[in-house]
DNA sequence: TCAAGACACCTGTGATAACAACTGTCAGCG
DNA sequence: CGCTGACAGTTGTTATCACAGGTGTCTTGA
C-alpha cells in the first residue's frame, strides 16, 4: 500500500517548485522535531518547554520577563507564553514573580532543578542532532543552513 | 566572566552545524506556512484543512477513506484526521460515509462547495508560493529542496 | 495632577497535535 | 459456528498554537 503511495506521488509530481519547497521544508521540520519530541518524553518535558528552559539558561543569572522569552521561541505568542511558564511553573520548571520595581513585568527564572535536568539531557541532544544529519556532509550542511536562512529573506 | 560566555554566545549562536540547520529548518517552515495561514483564514480555513481538500481533489472521483487521508498529511496521526474531518463535515467542506461493504472504513469525499472554493483559492496560493521564493533563484531552489529531502533520508 | 494611551501580561475560544486506550467490524481457522 | 486477532476508526487526555479582547500598571502631556 506504501509502495503504491509512492507510485502515485511520482507520477504526480509537484504543480511547481516553490510548493515542493514549501512541502520539504515543512516535512523536513516535522520530521526533526519527532525525534526531539521522543527524546524528551521520558523526561517529562515538551519540545516547547525544553526550547524555554534553553533561553532560560541562557539568561542565568538574572532571568527573563516573560516578553523577552516569548521573543526568543520558534514559534508561540505572548498568550501561549504565558500559559506555558505557568505550566512549567507547576511542574517546579521555572519560578515567576512579579517584579516589584515595575509590577507589569513578570520575571522568569530556570529552577536549580531544570538546570540538573537540562545537563543530563545536553549530551544525548548533541547527539541526536549529529545522528539525524550525519549522513550529511559538512559543506551540504552549512549550504543547507544558508538556504534556509536565504529563504526566509524575501518575506 | 559571565560577560564573556555572553558575548561568546552572541558571536557563537548555535553549538553546532547540525543544530543550526535544526532550527532554521524550524523558523523557515513556520515563516512559511504562516503566510498560507494568513491567506486561508478570510475563508474559515485552517491549514490542515487546506491540505485535506488538496488530497481530497486528488482523489477525485471517488474519496479516500479517513486513514488514507492520514497517511498522506504531513503531520496528524490517525486520531487527529478522524476529528479534522469531523470538523470539516460540520462545516459543509467533506462528506462522511461508512462503507457498506466494509463498515469498517469511512469513506471521504470533498463537496461541490469545497471544490469551488479550492478554485478560487489555487490562484493566490500559487502566487503566495512564487512570492516566498522569488528572491531565489531556480537552482537555488532545486538545491534547497534536493537537501531537505536528502536531510531526511538518513533517519 | 490626572486622564488618555502605551505597555506587559492574562483570559477566552477554537483548532491542532501526540499518544493511549477503546469500540465496532471483518477474516481466518478449528 | 464461534473464537481470536487484525484492522479502521473513535474517545480521552494533555499540551500547543493563534487571535481577539480584557486587566492591571506605568508614562506622559495638557
Amino acid at each position: 500500500m506504501r509502495r503504491l503511495q509512492q507510485v502515485i506521488k511520482q507520477r504526480k509530481p509537484f504543480e511547481s517548485l516553490e510548493q515542493e519547497v514549501f512541502l520539504e521544508v515543512l516535512r523536513t521540520g516535522h520530521a526533526l522535531v519527532h525525534d526531539l519530541v521522543e527524546l524528551l518524553r521520558p523526561h517529562g518535558l515538551t519540545q516547547p518547554q525544553y526550547n524555554v528552559l534553553r533561553i532560560l539558561r541562557g539568561a542565568e543569572p538574572g532571568g527573563l520577563p516573560t516578553g523577552e522569552v516569548g521573543a526568543r521561541m520558534v514559534a508561540s505568542r505572548e498568550p501561549d507564553v504565558t500559559r506555558l511558564l505557568v505550566r512549567m511553573e507547576e511542574h517546579g520548571l521555572v519560578r515567576r514573580q512579579r517584579r516589584t520595581d515595575n509590577r507589569r513585568f513578570v520575571h522568569v527564572r530556570i529552577t536549580r532543578r531544570a538546570l540538573r535536568l537540562l545537563r543530563v539531557l545536553d549530551e544525548s541532544v548533541r547527539r541526536m542532532h549529529t545522528r539525524q544529519l550525519q549522513h550529511m556532509t559538512r559543506p551540504e550542511l552549512e549550504r543547507l543552513a544558508e538556504l534556509l536562512e536565504r529563504a526566509r529573506e524575501g518575506r
